[in-house]
DNA sequence: TGATATTCTCTAATTTATAGAAGAAAGCCA
DNA sequence: TGGCTTTCTTCTATAAATTAGAGAATATCA
């Protein structure tokens, strides 16, 4: 088994989590707002196209809309090997954090 | 905020669990047994280091066994500033893989 | 002492992460 | 229509992390 880099991970969560919204500014919104950190463009596109060659999210283009100009949306959309991965990852993670404890408020 | 790489991660959550008996080939051991993948010894000892540069562990030197020979081992503990960004981390994780749909079996 | 066992140090090669400039593509409006 | 503005992506260079394993250090055993 392979383990997903983190960036992996967590970009092709945000592309589940976002369902039909998930396009490159949207999945970066969603990363900031989560871990509360700035994330350069290339920080989200480069592990995006890696999630693409390797099977595990699929990309389309999206159709101009009625709102204020710009370029056209790349969407993506996560595939049932994308979701197997995620999977096995979350199996592996809860063996790591199984009892590690909660933090206390002091 | 810092996210810890994929592999600091593993590591560390591995010195954590294995107590007083973290040393590098009982991390390796232990990594591999969960992952059920092998792990070159690079792969163990450079996050290792990184790990003590940050300040996320400390180390110390054992002294010999009386078990058949070799060199010394050289253990790892996990500091409070460790547990603190594990403790981030997973805050982090728990946002992220809300919601994530048990595996069904088929 | 020489053979054998155990563990670590070190460094090179590959893969990932990070940054952001530049450009493409769309709507707006004189 | 043509230029301006907005939105989003492509591309590429640099830094950092991962991975691999040869080789050396250090201990016991016979």
């Amino acid at each position: 088994m392979k383990l997903l880099s983190r960036q992996e991970e967590v970009v092709l969560l945000s592309i589940w989590k976002l369902k039909g919204n998930a396009y490159g500014v949207t999945v970066r919104e969603y990363i900031s707002e989560i871990t509360g950190k700035y994330w350069s463009i290339g920080a989200i596109y480069v592990p995006l196209d890696r999630l693409v060659e390797k099977g595990l999210v699929t990309t389309y283009q999206g159709l101009p809309t009625k709102r204020r100009g710009g370029r056209s949306k790349r969407f993506y959309e996560i595939t049932s090997e994308g979701m197997e991965v995620l999977a096995e990852m979350r199996q592996v993670q809860r063996i790591l954090w199984k009892d590690f404890p909660e933090v206390t408020a002091d």
